[in-house]
DNA sequence: ACAACTCCGACAAAAGATGTCCGAGTTGGA
DNA sequence: TCCAACTCGGACATCTTTTGTCGGAGTTGT
């Protein structure tokens, strides 16, 4: 079970985001960042499809989000990456081999999808209570309150 | 984020096990379940380097427990046939860039890995609390009754 | 001593993730 | 009104991981 590597540079670029309330473009994302630009790029546009950035393009354009930060769940970037689809799912073992279910009796999913299932559920409700503004927060606290002035003052300085 | 295929074979054939307290061969599992019976065979081969199953050469050998199934929690099974890696694991991206933090004050995790990982302890956490054993008994639930006691009188009738 | 059965690690094929590129569209300025 | 520069967006290679397969080594019962 792997997380695809681009969940970590978007989230870094949500909570870059939301130090800024001007477009930010990809390759200045990139830069703060040390990532490829252009796939980057790639996963921004995964985000501006689940809603969760919203894209202006021409001179002064670039990425933003659409909502206030507080109102973002980890869960929501994690799943726009990633996508939604669950990390185990059965083949429906039960209904093959000499001794298989017919499936009228397959209504319910496996007793071991279930217990799959709860685990997950546990995961994303745990995503599911952090929000990008308590990812700043904590990071400005790691940081002694110097982290987010100083990536605001980049964004805006580089330019 | 996906989860090996190899983690549901593994997980009924455990389950198959608890039912006979002879060796079961892997080719008969394969059958069983209806799987590529060399690729199961990889896998009951983690799960025996795990100290999960114990296997057995010659005529009668195969595979069986080496713990009665209440003590085998599915996340060993898990662990054993996905590997025990975080799914998320930080690049440190926060000692990249232009506003790269000295290593010195990186000693505690990102606030985002940290995040991640609490997720996934809650997500161990669900299938650290169920066992083998308990699959056995809502699968056996499930089809009132009758689902345990047909496997294990197909094992030993295919004989 | 033999023969048959078992597991086990090394070898290909397929899929997904990673990384890159150029075109379409838009904006600001002349 | 036109132009030029900048932006995003999806289509195209490359590479690692997963999946799947094979023959050999070892062990047990006859």
């Amino acid at each position: 079970m792997k997380l695809s590597n681009g969940v970590e540079w978007a989230l870094h670029s949500c909570v870059t985001l939301s130090q800024s309330r001007e477009p930010v473009p990809a390759a200045r994302l990139a830069e703060l960042h040390g990532t490829p630009p252009a796939y980057l790029a790639k996963h921004l546009q995964a985000l501006s499809r689940a809603g969760i950035v919203h894209s202006t393009a021409g001179q002064v354009g670039g990425y933003e989000l659409t909502r206030p930060a507080a109102q973002i769940s980890v869960l929501e970037v994690v799943r726009a990456i990633d996508g939604g689809e669950p990390a185990y799912r059965c083949t429906e073992i039960r209904q093959r081999g000499p001794l298989a279910l017919p499936a009228e009796r397959c209504e319910r999913p496996c007793a071991i999808a279930r217990a799959m299932a709860a685990a997950e559920d546990a995961w994303a409700d745990a995503l599911r209570q952090v929000t990008i503004a308590d990812l700043a927060a904590r990071i400005d606290a790691d940081s002694e309150g110097t982290a987010m002035a100083a990536v605001s003052r980049w964004l805006t300085a580089a330019r």
